[in-house]
DNA sequence: TTGTACGCGTTATCAG
DNA sequence: CTGATAACGCGTACAA
């Protein structure tokens, strides 16, 4: 396994051809008419018998465009946003372009990192499956293609959005769950530094309230979005032999970290302690049954996202996109 | 939203300090000592003001590496894929590189595609998480440090493979499964023309025949490695109330598939009919206490494989790097 | 220590 | 229709 062979250039295949590289160009960028057959077989040939592709670097520092996005996204742990991360660099890859991957893991710094990396990458657009506020998003913003998925930073609101309308989606669940409980009411929300977290805790509880039932300011728990944390606020929630009939979670991972303390302590779920999610992770019909839940609408996500970046690029101004959302009562 | 600002160069920056762009290249490169500190903090403030980062094509034309490696994975579905996938991402951002990110969808066709765009982007190195055997691998295998993780492909015996021993790991596997069901096993395979897949039905079946208890022919199954071909599965092995005391799947995925037949048939699990599958997904502690499994050690996947991309970049002869792994039984 | 100039692989312009 | 050449942003050998 010695070095690695240098790739064929445009260079050598002119070479090879017997021609200029600028023929070769043409011919690579099929601009029909302009090259005579006999120089396009030859040319061709020279192509297949070196095994050329056009060095992308060269056409990236040519053009201006480098045909590259960028996707920064809060967890790959979580399927939600993988599942939307897929869906997206599936389309980019339909037409040729590719999609850099970051995990920013819900923290600050590290996202800052990333978005270094994206600046000096000179990417075509970026993908932020929720973004945190940073000084590096601010700069992106002025200089690249940017949208919002899923969460939107208050301090940029020019920058277009994707998402549902979380609020009333809570608020919507919340009579759901209402109609189905009697006994009381758990809330372990998203952090409250998040916009997306925000709405939905306070859609849960304005509903909560307009109907008389308002949830104790101690049945009420801020986690992560991370099934450790929604563990860790179960096992606060639930001790001294505490019990709610229903508890209610910021989102699908945080559930899934109080299902698992329910489990622990024995408790039947759905029967004694229903458990309601947000997101609608996929995996949800074939691992979690149990889970009730708001499905997000991943594939509309991705769709919306390509055109509105294709807008952004056309330097259409472009609004927020709010999509449908639909209840997942499993019961 | 107007058409966006042009990113700074090296240039403007050269201007701005009063100085040669080489002071400037020089100061980003922190080449100590060929600078004087009145220049370089005269440069210093003038990238800080410009907000100014390098262009990475740039960079990349004039060196020869660019920093950016391709990661092509089978199915972004998979939990286990995606968790070694942000493992490695982690490690490369660490050291200031990027990676771009493909799903081949364990399709062929897919994979090419994906392989395309791979070689005209001239990276750095190539992870296949999960390769099939396809004609742009060989082409990639000459020019492009590459590495097989988790599955490797027989024609192509020289790139580097990291993995488990997945024979022992099925045989140990039966073992323990013998030892703990007196009635009839179902085997739910992965597609046979994945190495991997091929090595822990072998196992399986070697070890079950070697102990007198040899599955029947019509109860093994052959999967693709998603839920719903595992489902698809269960299905038919188990019409007509044929009922099963274990069923032993190809993966985790195929697994959580079986798993929901089973509870669509209202069988107990693991009481009547235990589940055993392969990876351990790190969601099973939280979603799937009911799953048996061996655990891949994917943190170490990662590892390895950053190691391995190193020694490939110095020229070193790299072996395979077969990894240890654990059984999971949760009874 | 600093600056000038070349080349990396392309594409596009312009002459022939 | 074809070929020579400038330009893209950067690093570096070489000259000053």
């Amino acid at each position: 396994m010695s070095a690695m062979k240098r790739k064929t250039s445009i260079k050598e295949v002119a070479k090879a051809a017997g021609v200029s590289i600028a023929s070769v160009s043409r011919v690579i960028n099929s601009e029909t008419g302009k090259v005579s057959p006999a120089v396009r077989t030859r040319v061709e040939k020279a192509i297949a018998d070196l095994n050329y592709r056009p060095n992308w670097i060269g056409q990236a520092l040519r053009g201006q465009t480098n045909n590259t996005y960028a996707m920064v996204i809060s967890s790959i742990q979580n399927n939600f946003f993988s599942s939307v991360a897929w869906e997206i660099e599936s389309r980019l890859n339909d037409r040729g372009a590719a999609m850099l991957l970051f995990n920013s893991n819900e923290d600050a710094a590290l996202q800052e990192r990333c978005l270094k990396e994206v600046r000096s990458r000179q990417v075509a657009g970026v993908f932020m499956l929720c973004a945190l506020d940073s000084p590096q998003l601010h700069a992106i913003a002025g200089q690249t293609p940017m949208i919002f998925i899923n969460r939107k930073v208050p301090s940029l609101p020019d920058v277009p959005f994707i998402g549902i309308d979380d609020r009333s989606a809570a608020m919507e669940l919340a009579r759901a769950i209402l109609q189905e409980h009697e006994g009381e009411i758990a809330l372990v929300s998203g952090p409250q530094s998040s916009a997306t977290s925000r709405a939905r805790l306070d859609g849960f509880r304005a509903e909560f309230e307009a109907r008389n039932r308002p949830v104790a300011d101690e049945s009420i728990k801020e986690a992560e979005l991370s099934m450790e944390s929604g563990y860790a606020c179960a096992v606060a929630l639930l001790e001294d032999r505490r019990r709610y009939s229903a508890i209610v979670c910021g989102n699908d991972q945080i559930a899934y970290g109080v299902y698992r303390r329910c489990r622990e302590l024995g408790l039947s779920i759905p029967v004694e302690t229903a458990i309601y999610g947000f997101d609608d992770n996929p995996l949800n019909q074939w691992l979690a049954p149990w889970l009730n839940t708001v499905r997000v609408p991943y594939r509309e996500y991705a769709e919306a996202a390509i055109g509105v970046m294709d807008k952004l690029h056309k330097g259409d101004a472009v609004g927020p996109t709010i999509l449908p959302y639909d209840l997942v009562l499993r019961r």
